[in-house]
DNA sequence: GTATTATATATGTATATTCGTATATCAGGA
DNA sequence: TCCTGATATACGAATATACATATATAATAC
C-alpha cells in the first residue's frame, strides 16, 4: 500500500502532472519538458527525479539527452493514474495548451532533436469512455 | 487540473488511504473508522475533515453520529481513484486485515450501532479485471 | 587536454503537512 | 437546565515539501 501512497504524492503536484500528462504523448528530454512548462531546468529535474524515484518513470540516456517516459507495472495505483492520464488528456484546457505547445516546439525544430513516438503506454485514447461507462 | 492534484493529494497520505479504502464497504461513521484503525478521534475527524474539503467524501448526520461515504462525481481523477479502490481492495494485505476487523467489531457490536451496506459506490469488484484488460 | 551543452544535485529559505494535546460544539436524554 | 457521548477544531512542535540559486557531473566536440 505504501507504494500508492508513493504514487499519488507524486501526482499531487501540478507540475509533476503536467510532466506526466506530457509523457503520455511520447518520451520526452528533460529540455523539451522545460521548453514546454517555461521553467527552469533545475526544477525540472528534481520533479523528475521525485517521480522516477516513486516509480512513475522511467530513463534512458541516449548521447547528452536524458529520456523520461511513463513506468507501468511498478505498482497497482500507477495502472489506474495511468489510465487515467490517457483519458483526461482531452479534459484539461491547461494540458491541451501544454500539448499544443510541445507539438508546436517540436515541429519548429526549437527543442533539441524531435525523437519518433515512443509511448510506452499503448492505450486509445478513444477507448476511455468504456473503461468507466458502468460509473 | 486541480481538482484532480486535490484528490491526489488526498490519496497521498496511508491514514487517508485506509479509511478510503474502509468505506468502499459502506459509509461510516467516525466512531467505527477509529475503532478499526486504533487511531486517537482528532486525528481521523481532521483526515476526514481533508477528504471531505477535497470532494472525495460526502457526511451526512444522523442524531448524533456523522456517517461518512464516498463521494461521486467531483472530478475526473475522483473516478479512476473510486475505481481503483474498489480493484486494489483485495491486494493490500493491510486493507484486508482494516476490512476483516470491521465487520468482525460490527457483527460483534463493539461499534455504535452497525448501518446497512449504504455504499455508494456501485462497482463490482468482480469486474475489475476487464477495466485493465488492455494495460 | 579545454569548452560547451545537457542534466543532476546541494544549500538555504519559505511554506505546508502531520501529529498530540487540549478545547469547543452539537445533539439527545435525564 | 445540566450532563454525556460524538464529533470538530485550535494550537504548537516536528517534519516534509517546493522553490530559487548556485554548483557539480557527464558526454561530446574540438
Amino acid at each position: 500500500m505504501d507504494k500508492d501512497v508513493a504514487v499519488f504524492k507524486a501526482c499531487s503536484d501540478a507540475t509533476r502532472l503536467r510532466i506526466l500528462f506530457l509523457l503520455t504523448e511520447r518520451e520526452l528530454c528533460v529540455c523539451e519538458i522545460m521548453a514546454v512548462l517555461d521553467m527552469p531546468q533545475g526544477k525540472i529535474s528534481r520533479h523528475l527525479a521525485v517521480l522516477k524515484q516513486f516509480g512513475l518513470l522511467t530513463d534512458r540516456r541516449e548521447g547528452v539527452w536524458i529520456y523520461y517516459a511513463l513506468a507501468t507495472d511498478s505498482s497497482i495505483a500507477l495502472k489506474y493514474v495511468s489510465v487515467y492520464l490517457v483519458s483526461a488528456r482531452r479534459v484539461h484546457e491547461r494540458v491541451q495548451t501544454d500539448l499544443d505547445r510541445l507539438r508546436g516546439l517540436a515541429s519548429e525544430g526549437k527543442i533539441c532533436v524531435p525523437r519518433p513516438s515512443m509511448a510506452l503506454l499503448q492505450v486509445d485514447e478513444r477507448e476511455d469512455p468504456a473503461l468507466l461507462g458502468q460509473l
